[in-house]
DNA sequence: CCGCTTGTTTCAAATAGCGGAACCTGGTTT
DNA sequence: AAACCAGGTTCCGCTATTTGAAACAAGCGG
């Protein structure tokens, strides 16, 4: 079934998903609200907190008693980030692009059919908008999402479609695996895939895969902008600076596959 | 007691034993590499590796079945970062004041007795230098450490000094605690903290405490430059507006301490 | 074909985790 | 004061989980 909590493998399973109840609730939770969903038994629960305290993934007030995520975390991801992505290489890059178009530019990847977003940039003026790294966001209908969906192999591709929540966001959003299979397709001739306010009204932004000589997307970046600065077309006219910046990306990642004088 | 490796404590503790000795490969690693480190036996190694992958804490690569950290890592140290941190407050203070000062502005907090940073700002030409969000450093020989620990409360101060190094990275570092007690001395009657290439040579920082209202040490702020743009005195002309930063972001904490009109 | 390295599975024994229930502790009601 | 209660901590016998030596696969070079 593939559950979204799979099955608890095992004590570390137990404890992770404690860990990840207390991410959840995204501020501090006492014991007895963890409790309260009736997940683990009281003594259970209170060694894995326990364990996952003195363990540095979890911090206990001293003031309240309440759990909060450990800043062990924040070490751990940072090491993930910068050797388990293509982040710390696509940096400059992004730095770039986000100076010379003066908008805001993202790099994400995929995760379980979910766009993950690895760093950002912003413009001189920051629009409040959803994302930042490590955010979790939807696939199908985000630029970048759409982008790296639209060039995944035939298997990975409909597992990633199972994983598509379909909300309806905004009137513009695409709410059928159908309408983005056909929009996948026009994506994969252009090279280039558009958020046209499909997640956010009034959020536009233009996006392409940053692929692997074999072919499979390993990121996306894409230029954010609002309606109130720019139209689509002013958008589009930017894909020549964007693919150029994942064409020299992809090139980083693979020196070999580039004769070098 | 409190070993910095504690034993283990059951087997969460093994695992993230095993996750913590894959983060510190720095590099996709090898089943027979981890074995052979000769820290836990074959049939037990192989187990918990794989209820850290399928748990999405590690990942396995399909082509030469190594193993990296896991994206699930990411994830889980955004939330940390965003609802256990400081950073989300300070994050546009830090921005203004890196654009007004056009320099490179870092943010760190204390863990451990070492700093971890938690935001930075680069100037608009990007020194190379050890630092980002999720790295830790050391808090003896940098602006922030120092001017965090400051401010700590005597028996904090006297653990965290425990956990310095007092390595020598230039000819500036301060090797001793007793000299690094009356550095702190004058750090805490200024207000302000130096580093003098204590642990770069070539680069120097002015750093300021982010204080609670009960005066513990949040977090610190600094900026970074070389020796070659700016002389200590130029930093120590930005300390106005460094402290206005912090006291900023001390008052964006604190709302109900200061009387609003 | 054989030896050698690397990774996977088995299985009885031992241990670590389990969780109901009892027990604190500090605050509020009767 | 005594009784009550809510939130948290500890006990302890039972059992499911973990353990790890050893056997088994699978690839590879000679």
């Amino acid at each position: 079934m593939n559950a979204p909590t799979g099955h608890s493998d095992g004590t570390v399973g137990k404890a992770l998903d404690v860990l990840e109840a207390v991410a959840a609730a995204g501020r501090p939770v006492r014991f007895s609200e963890l409790l309260a969903t009736e997940r683990w038994p009281k003594a259970t629960l209170y060694r894995l907190l326990q364990t996952l305290t003195n363990q540095g993934m979890l911090v206990q007030d001293a003031r309240e008693g309440t759990y909060r995520l450990g800043l062990r975390l924040v070490q751990l991801a940072h090491r993930a980030w910068s050797s388990a992505t293509i982040a710390p290489v696509a940096g400059p890059f992004v730095d770039r692009l986000a100076a010379t178009l003066g908008r805001t530019v993202h790099l994400a990847c995929l995760d379980h059919g979910q766009v993950l977003y690895l760093d950002k940039r912003s413009a001189r003026t920051p629009l409040p908008m959803y994302s930042d790294a490590g955010k979790v966001g939807p696939a199908y209908c985000t630029g970048v999402g759409k982008a790296m969906l639209a060039f995944l192999p035939e298997a990975a591709l409909r597992s990633a479609l199972r994983a598509q929540a379909f909300d309806t966001h905004t009137p513009a959003t695409i709410t059928s695996a159908e309408a983005l299979l056909d929009e996948l397709a026009q994506i994969r001739d252009a090279g280039l895939a558009f958020d046209r306010e499909e997640h956010e009204p009034g959020i536009i932004c233009i996006a392409a895969p940053i692929r692997a000589a074999t072919g499979e997307p390993l990121g996306a970046l894409s230029v954010t902008s609002s309606t109130l600065r720019d139209r689509l077309e002013d958008l589009a006219a930017l894909g020549p600076d964007l693919m150029t910046a994942t064409t020299d990306i992809s090139a980083a990642l693979h020196p070999w596959a580039h004769p070098d004088p």
